[in-house]
DNA sequence: TTGTATGCGTTATCAG
DNA sequence: CTGATAACGCATACAA
């Protein structure tokens, strides 16, 4: 006869019923004891023994088809390789565990198909609910995310109607800031490294430089703009390009990974930085504070929406009736070494420094 | 009277039950024709609009219950900010992805229990086997790693007898290629700056770095050795701890993490490099290229640990019954900028030059 | 407290 | 090809 009801699970692993029959008990008893709920002193003993003994570990599996969730939320992100990603994602995981949930993180190598395949198989059920930072959108992109079988919050932009918990920031101003900061520094030539422009985040850096150097009536010079994409290769690439045939006296860049790789370039080209070139980065990672000099960079409060956007979720994982949420992170300007000229070798003054900085790369 | 057997889930969201009552077929037929097994044009046609109008989505929990699969691999890293972690996951992810599965990251911070405790909950069933990383390796752990109820690969270091598949590579080696290459270009006060010495890799290179500085005669001075941790900050903060207090002439730095700290403390301090004080950083990540002067470093093999390691499980995924197998990536080292004097503003002899190299920082 | 029986949503088996 | 039904492993309502 083929196996009724086998004390082993198919891979002949141990099961609840292993752990019953062993202890002498039903297999109610025993998930009840296992559980930690009720189950007579002597019960629990034997049950405890019998699961120690054949080495009895839950099916979780199981257990979540029986309870709805598994405990698991993801993250997805586009290039777990450019660090403002990991500093979203330790703000997020810090969340997250404190709800005793554990975060999981999917690359998906910024590939629309893979992203919203992503939606459409780990999010069926996998788990609780997911944080998912789309660097492209499209309609089909957008339309995943809204009938999303799990709970979804998005960090970045979309469009102003789309029913979905939504995390952002103004990257637009935030390119304003930069500028600002550098033209108050004497700066004219201001060159800008960029991303794609069909990415979400490429397009809003091009509209923000672009208003920006407007409303100082400065002149855009288009040789001054090169784009690559948002890792270091492409922005070092793209920084070369355009030392090539401009002469910037600053640069700004799309993210810290595309300043390090104009930093890079500049000073493989000769070019002193900050006294020739200043340098402004964009996201305030740590890379920006590991480079020599340091970077200056425009924060876009990375963690900051990352702790929202799990805040978002487990309010919406609790709670899947509540309406979409927009939430908003200002942009600000952190000030370091590759965009202040200051004078070298000279005694400290009397008044304190305005700053703690490490010495210039110039001599 | 309860529900006995309700068109649709708990959560009020379309099952199989709900596409075959409104498709008027049995949830058999409807089942079949969702996996694309058989149903007769008709069947198809009717289960197919059906499953459309509802929004039918296949509850994966349920699917994976079944099948005894998930579909799912994961992989446990200490410090997702760590690159080295970022090259291994990229060759994982390429093999996995290959196999038809999704690779999920969890980052465990480097504490052991929150490592085994990922081995105790998301190991049970949630996914079909991991890689993991470990940078420590208690008793405790181990045991874990060895009752794993899914396959488990270790990449690292573990202990000769341990039966679980594991990929390794030699760092001790690794760091004695760095000696040997610092040495022959004449340097011979070479200061360490290591992580913690309770991890495994901190001890294999401590023991390296001993071992090669006395293969070569040279009598360690200890005021040259100092111990941070495997992050940037430490390794900076540990590097100037050194320079305070002694004058090595070349450093060598247990990860890219830690040399590029290194270089921001030499250069703070003045020091040039290469010419007053060469530098090889290890792991040869992405990051030894984006420093200026670039950065040689000790290649460890990371990506092809992680593509060995993703096959390794594969195979085991497969036949359980596999015997523990042991493979070893042999260390290389990546000379660059960082610990090459080369003569400066002299023109281009008329050889070809030995490599192509970026300009050096100092003048 | 304990055991029986049923459901979680899906796939597989086995008659019809 | 189709439909009823039995697993998958666990948790729990209910009755004893």
């Amino acid at each position: 006869m083929g196996r009724k009801r086998l004390q082993e699970s198919a891979d002949g692993r141990p099961t609840v019923h292993t752990v019953a029959a062993r202890a002498g008990v039903s297999i109610a008893s025993a998930s009840r004891v296992l559980n930690g709920v009720g189950g007579s002193p002597e019960t629990i003993r034997k049950v405890r023994e019998a699961a120690a003994e054949v080495g009895y570990v839950p099916n979780a599996i199981a257990r979540s088809l029986q309870s709805q969730r598994t405990g698991l939320v993801a993250l997805a992100v586009e290039d777990i390789g450019n660090p403002v990603y990991v500093e979203m994602m330790r703000a997020i995981e810090s969340v997250v565990a404190a709800s005793g949930r554990q975060l999981l993180v999917h690359a998906t190598g910024g590939r629309i198909d893979n992203e919203t395949a992503l939606l459409r198989r780990l999010a069926h059920r996998y788990v609780d609910g997911m944080i998912v930072s789309p660097i492209r959108v499209t309609d089909d992109h957008l339309a995943a995310l809204v009938d999303s079988p799990v709970p979804v919050v998005v960090v970045g932009q979309l469009p102003a109607d789309a029913p979905v918990d939504n995390v952002r920031t103004d990257s637009r101003t935030g390119v304003g800031l930069a500028v600002d900061h550098l033209v108050a520094a004497g700066r004219r030539r201001i060159g800008f490294v960029n991303g794609p422009l069909d990415t979400v985040p490429g397009a809003a850096r091009d509209a923000g430089f672009r208003s920006a150097l407007a409303r100082h009536g400065i002149a855009l010079d288009e040789r001054l703009v090169e784009i690559g994409d948002f890792r270091y290769a492409a922005g070092r690439a793209a920084a070369e390009r355009l030392l090539a045939r401009a002469e910037p006296d600053a640069l700004v860049c799309a993210n810290d990974l595309i300043a390090v790789g104009a930093l890079h370039a500049l000073l493989a080209a000769g070019r002193r930085v900050p006294d020739e070139v200043a340098l402004v980065g964009m996201d305030d990672t740590e890379l920006a504070q590991m480079t020599f000099p340091q970077l200056s960079s425009v924060s876009l409060g990375s963690a900051e929406r990352g702790r929202r956007a799990a805040e978002l979720l487990l309010q919406r994982i609790a709670d899947a009736s509540l309406p979409p949420r927009r939430e908003q992170v200002a942009p600000s300007l952190a000030v370091r070494a590759s965009s202040t000229t200051t004078p070298l070798f000279v005694p400290a003054p009397a008044e304190p420094a305005p700053a703690p900085r490490t010495p210039e790369v110039t001599a």
